[in-house]
DNA sequence: AGAGTTCGTACAGCGCCTAAACATACTCGC
DNA sequence: GCGAGTATGTTTAGGCGCTGTACGAACTCT
């Protein structure tokens, strides 16, 4: 029952090569094969054989390991297909290992229980400007709602198997230390260690930092149902514009984890001024404040999703000025977005935070431009789709991280029963 | 002897999870031990089990069998260094194993043979333009290219493990086929294929493909004496501008190959109309035709190295209007810099084509322009320079990719003698 | 010269995968 | 209804690679 940081889907630090032997040969293939029961659907272990290319034997002793950890359940015999004996249908247990999510956001503190299916067992919020108050108030806060979930998580029979933490800032991996979050004012803050201090109950899992823009970019590759597609760019929308880059399935934050900061492209050399000293950037004129200031909107708050409510109500009926702010702001953001696909050419991009139900009105424009700065727009066409997650993306990534390392290696840690 | 292509470091088409068993295990502490021994330097059986985790006893077998395979040699005894019997010190034997690389451009081919330690042991050119010649003709040159290659590489008793191929076009890697070079105004050339056909000698090893700009990115990578960067991005200036984008080690060339085009990022969106058809097109303010343009050079070839030695005259006697178009480029160059850093935070931008001798006059106002533009620049100071490989990156990548793939798997291949 | 230390190798043991054989369960055809 | 045929799942022997321990070798220090 370990209870430090694991290694795993998110990274830590360095990574430094180590030596392998029989049982990263177990944990490989136990993975393999829980992998393929959990994307092809129910399977026989035969079937599960011949799509991982293991021996039958190899499978049967991997799946009664899987069975005792409680990861897969046997389905009784299936209907036989054809002539021979009917193999019996192995399936994912969704409910056979679950993580908590915690996001700590300058307007409130969510969070959820998410099973190994993805689905969101368990959820609860608490609003309100968090930019006032301290580190310590918050987080006392925010550990209590955490002891709710892992009760609540254990009243449903789920297994917690991590607790990941979403934070809007700057995020030291290693030390799982926030280091700077500019909207809460918060610096060099434990936060960890500190939820695992402030909580009534002891976690008995480990407890995993990362940034929110991450988490939700993580979010959408894992639960987001993207089909096929494992190279995506999220661009999240706010007051800033941030992305989260997915290449091959692979989350890239930078090498310092300063990376995703699409809003500070620039777009409009003669454009206005940016608070980042520079003229032009994305986020001037495709953020927030751009639409809603474009858009005449005056009576609505200046960040979140309530910030848009008002803006939706006039695009429902038609308001020709703030469909000409968004459309506007599309084809800046398609200024952004062809650059990205420009150089890396990922094949869809996924809309969040405000601009996922501004979706409707941002894609057209947004797809013009992009097709006229694209070299190979035409051979390679662009999916844009507003994200399946919205608001929750990042909580459900944080939720979902240690579920991902139980996927690595199922048999890995214990498979307490709660 | 496989003749095929071999998995490794350049990926083909879609990698399915594969089973694991102890032959990987051994591969994986294969792999580990030999890179342990090159890029620690010389160090004895007993530091390499202490350096890499895995016991003396494994580390001596693997041991043994590297040397049967030539990759690695005993240096006799070391001087004591402290109390106990001194340790045989172990080193990379650079003459193992050679790569044959093959660089066909529009201005010319390019042959050569690289061992190991990522030193040049043979290069032959032949210069002319391409443009009007058939792939047939081209292909038949190359190929006598190449046997000359792998008989000097025989004559230096170097076994060769591979050749690689880079050409100037969109590459199928998974069929080895050059779907589309626009500049040498070929489609659908099954390169390799060809090559092979075309040759006198019998080449007793595979022949890969792959796009020139991605295999003098990994050039840099593996052999430009990068140090710890494995994060960069090699920005290639000629009449196109474009860029290979290595992050964590790893070349990321896009979902579909159409990646690093660097050259149509917008960057002055009142600019001049680009081929591609949108407007301020970065090659358009910093490619070489802006550049001799703006310089008022007019006495030199419009592409290739020889274009830019009129300029670089001008600039060693200070000619003010030269300098002004090569800074200028700069700073039309550090807008996309600085693209590239926010989106990726990459710490490391390499200058190549014929950007790299233009570096001394490029360096000052990019560096400035990304320091305007680049939130983190102040944390995170960003490092320029020029390619080491120069001219050659391509070539020596082609030649090196063939060794990657031993030293992932130093016993996988036969360990042919010269 | 002997004690202490470190290096390299030899050997038994264990875990994991493979291959082949076997028991099981069902369909098909007569 | 019953045997032949087929596919599933399990069992068993065998091979391979890593670990831990033991042992010989080589060198320093006192």
């Amino acid at each position: 029952m370990s209870t430090g940081p694991t290694p795993g889907s998110v990274p830590r630090a360095t990574e430094r090569p180590r030596p392998t032997d029989q049982a990263d040969v177990r944990r490989h293939n136990a993975a393999l094969v829980l992998g393929c029961v959990s994307e092809a659907g129910p399977l026989s272990r035969a079937r599960v054989a011949a799509h991982t290319g293991l021996t039958r034997a190899t499978v049967g002793t991997i799946v009664d390991e899987l069975i005792a950890g409680g990861l897969v359940s046997e389905q009784g015999t299936r209907a036989p297909a054809g002539v021979g004996r009917p193999g019996t249908d192995l399936a994912l247990r969704p409910d056979g290992a679950a993580g908590v999510g915690l996001e700590i956001n300058v307007d409130g503190i969510v969070a959820a229980v998410v099973d190994l299916g993805g689905t969101v067992r368990h959820r609860a919020a608490r609003s309100g400007d968090l930019r006032g108050r301290t580190a310590a108030a918050v987080l006392r806060s925010a550990a209590r709602m955490v002891d709710d979930a892992v009760a609540a998580a254990y009243d449903l029979g789920l297994p917690v198997r991590g607790i990941g933490v979403a934070v809007p800032g700057l995020v030291d991996l290693g030390e799982q230390v926030l280091r700077l979050a500019p909207n809460l004012g918060w610096t060099d803050v434990a936060v960890a260690e500190r939820l695992r201090s402030y909580a009534v109950t002891s976690w008995p899992c480990p407890v995993v930092l990362d940034n929110e823009a991450n988490l939700a970019a993580l979010g959408e590759l894992w639960t987001g149902g993207h089909g096929s597609t494992d190279s995506f760019v999220l661009v999240n929308g706010d007051v800033g514009v941030g992305a989260g880059v997915v290449l091959e399935g692979r989350l890239h934050r930078g090498s310092r984890g300063f990376g995703g900061e699409l809003g500070h492209l620039t777009v409009a050399p003669d454009g206005p001024e940016c608070r980042c000293g520079a003229r032009g950037c994305l986020e001037q004129v495709a953020g927030l404040d751009f639409i809603l200031r474009q858009a005449g909107v005056r009576d609505a708050p200046r960040t979140g999703e309530d910030a848009v409510a008002p803006l939706l109500a006039r695009l429902a009926r038609g308001d020709e000025r703030a469909v000409a702010a968004v459309r506007q702001a599309g084809e800046s953001l398609g200024v952004g977005v062809a650059a990205l696909v420009n150089l890396f050419d990922v094949d869809t991009v996924i809309l969040g935070g405000v601009f996922a139900p501004l979706f409707p009105w941002l894609d057209e424009p947004l797809q013009a431009v992009v097709h006229r700065r694209v070299l190979s727009a035409a051979w390679a066409p662009l999916t844009v789709r507003p994200s399946r997650l919205g608001r929750d993306a990042a909580v459900i990534g944080a939720a979902y991280a240690p579920l991902r390392d139980v996927l690595a290696d199922p048999l890995g840690a214990d498979a307490s029963v709660a």
